[in-house]
DNA sequence: GTGGGATCGCTAGCATGCAAACGATTCGTA
DNA sequence: TACGAATCGTTTGCATGCTAGCGATCCCAC
């Protein structure tokens, strides 16, 4: 079990690697992508929306948002009718950078599950969607105190 | 395809904040755990045989080090007959957290891969080797230039 | 034996994550 | 209506990764 955890991290970490690789490519880097993957679909959210979306904490979101900004592919506006809130908006480069970006992500998968059967795919599917769950749903159980 | 490696992303995430927590307990972060599962082994390793083992670069090791020494989980020796060379060696304190973090790790991993069955075991595992090979071995193509 | 290339650890700067503390705004209630 | 609690974004500080560049040491060829 500690080793199929091992393959599983070691795996992801190849996969994030080469994906920052190829979305380096195109102005953005990997964390920036996952934002940019939400608004493309829904513009003008705010940090607090977008952090429980890709389930990382508001700082970070806020803190990437800051980089984005700087790298001119998103601007912050005040919500009108909610002071607290800011909402974060795709500018047109950022749009642009869309098709190639996303073609590139597709790429990326389809060359590192090429070699997979039905079956591994199926299980594997299962079996992350398990553990997913057991992870979020049960808790921990962490020995002593 | 790209569905799979969100799931996937999104398990080992789960887990790394998991074994974080659990390490936490024991006065040791996730990242230093993988450098104590290593030296517990094999003592007196040099900071870039640790990052070739652990699939880092060699700065990521030197800091980690740096927090663990300050730490007291280990010490810096030079050595004797290869002036380039630093030796990490693990003190009594890290060695005799060795048992309760190994406990702890174990029933995280059993605790995370409960509900699996036999085949979804075996088809993640081999699904896993192949991604890992995939990415290690052939070449990433990204599209463009 | 000496000089230049190779090897090694370290530092600096950045990106991505977290938790904790802070400030501003909003909303419900007295 | 005004005040306290709740909500939200931001800042700060830390851990973990990376690349690039530096300085010290070693080793081989001359």
């Amino acid at each position: 079990m500690t080793e199929l955890i091992r393959l599983l991290t070691r795996a992801q970490k190849l996969l994030r690697t080469a994906s920052d690789d190829a979305m380096s490519r195109h102005g953005v880097r990997v964390g920036q992508n996952l934002v940019l993957e939400v608004l493309w679909e829904t513009d003008g959210l705010t940090p607090g929306e977008l952090a429980a979306r890709l389930h990382v904490t508001t700082p970070t979101v806020v803190n990437t948002a800051t980089r984005m900004e700087s790298a001119g592919l998103l601007v912050r506006r005040r919500d009108p009718a909610d002071g607290r809130l800011v909402r974060l908006h795709l500018t047109p480069k950022a749009l642009a950078a869309r098709q190639p970006i996303e073609e590139a992500r597709r790429r990326l998968a389809e060359h590192a599950t090429a070699t997979l059967t039905e079956d591994e795919r199926r299980h594997m599917r299962s079996a992350l969607e398990k553990i997913i769950e057991r992870m979020t749903e049960s808790p921990p159980d962490l020995g002593d105190a």
